[in-house]
DNA sequence: CTGTGATTCATACGTTCGTTTGAATTATGG
DNA sequence: CCATAATTCAAACGAACGTATGAATCACAG
């Protein structure tokens, strides 16, 4: 019977593709690796799930349904304390980054395993992931464009969508990167262990975030 | 004889390489599909390079060198006008991120196909890559690190670390995904054309990372 | 206990992968 | 012009890939 709730196999799978996946893409993860990796036959895969790019779907619909659903809810609350009166930015850069990256804390969501690959998912060269991933998220980043619109009215449209790019972007790298970018740089940090680099990620995420978003307006040279 | 300067076919292979290796990524980009875009024979990348491996690092190798170098020259620029002055943050940004974000210009070393390529490869999940782009990357980073401390002397280094972290994501997914993010958001950034918003990046995304470099200090909450 | 559908299993299919080989061709220095 | 090195070429290698198959096993309603 194919049942509702995930049947062990179907989780065990899932759990393997995510880390798997996090660690060496798509292109590079076998159903080989993540069938072995989670104990269960190699033909588990298509018996569940139909084939290799369904099964990334699955993995990503797993959390993003949760993830934005959250979203939508912080809004919806901000919103309504508000009261009528726009939002300050730093609420709803909160609402979006800030609810993404409380769920490295929460092992249940799939914690930091799937918010790396989350970061590293959004410049993906694959072309089907990039176009799955954009339907999941228009809708919300839609809503979140029109909140900053209203909540900084005086900054043009275009330059708040750029920006809210560059705070997608800064925050990508950052989760995809906690350890990677050890590596590249080698820099001062290991002071912190890793327990407090999460902790602390977030408040130095959001301030970096809104002081960028709030910055002066460029000056463009004229051609 | 194995000239020095790059034969025609060495030159060829790299160019489709590099816009391949862009578009679908170092796993997802086959021999075939390069030496076929190419329009030589299989075997040359194993003659000319020794292997898949090989190929990439020197792709990347052919574009850092000039990239590395004129962020060396710049730094060094800088400090002899200065004159033992403290340099302005937007100095040095503008010296290690505009002197990349220029490139995309200059076809003539690589345009926005190797910008676009080393924006995806930082978050690229292979390890040997990341390695490799670690390595050289080091001396100009920690070199760019120092100048740095010295123009933000009131803020804590780990701070300007992580800030500079940050800035390195916004800006290699502002690369990256110049039009791939069209795709999952379809925001309104359609009334410029693909020229201007070359042309205006720039000074788009330099704005917003002072913006960010320059944010408050975050408040930690104890715990 | 039995029968039926769901699941697991070992195995194999056809492709494509990166790499290698040895002969054919081209370029070059004496 | 010839000898020798450099390069290109068609062809093939074994390995790994995603997927499909049909039998074996399991779960459970009647």
């Amino acid at each position: 019977m194919q049942d509702n709730r995930l049947s062990d196999t179907r989780a065990r799978i899932l759990d393997a593709a995510e880390r798997l996946f996090m660690a060496h893409g798509y292109d590079g993860t076998s159903m080989r690796q993540i069938t072995g990796e989670a104990g269960v036959n190699l033909a588990a895969v298509n018996y569940h799930f139909g084939s290799k790019e369904a099964l990334i779907q699955e993995v990503f619909r797993r959390r993003l349904n949760w993830l934005n659903e959250e979203r939508m809810r912080a809004l919806d609350e901000l919103e309504a304390t508000a009261d009528g009166q726009p939002l300050k930015p730093s609420q709803i850069v909160d609402a979006f980054f800030g609810t993404m990256i409380r769920m490295a804390e929460d092992e249940e969501r799939g914690g930091v395993i799937f918010l790396r690959l989350l970061g590293r998912t959004l410049t993906e060269p694959s072309d089907f992931i990039r176009a799955f991933l954009a339907h999941e998220y228009k809708t919300v980043v839609e809503r979140y464009k029109e909140a900053l619109f209203r909540s900084l009215p005086d900054v043009p449209k275009a330059e708040i969508v750029w920006r809210f790019h560059f705070m997608l972007g800064a925050t990508s790298y950052a989760i995809a990167g906690t350890d990677a970018l050890r590596l590249v740089t080698d820099w001062g940090i290991e002071a912190e262990d890793s327990e407090d680099r999460l902790d602390r990620l977030l408040p130095r995420l959001i301030s970096f975030l809104i002081g960028g978003l709030r910055a002066p307006l460029p000056q463009f040279t004229d051609h």
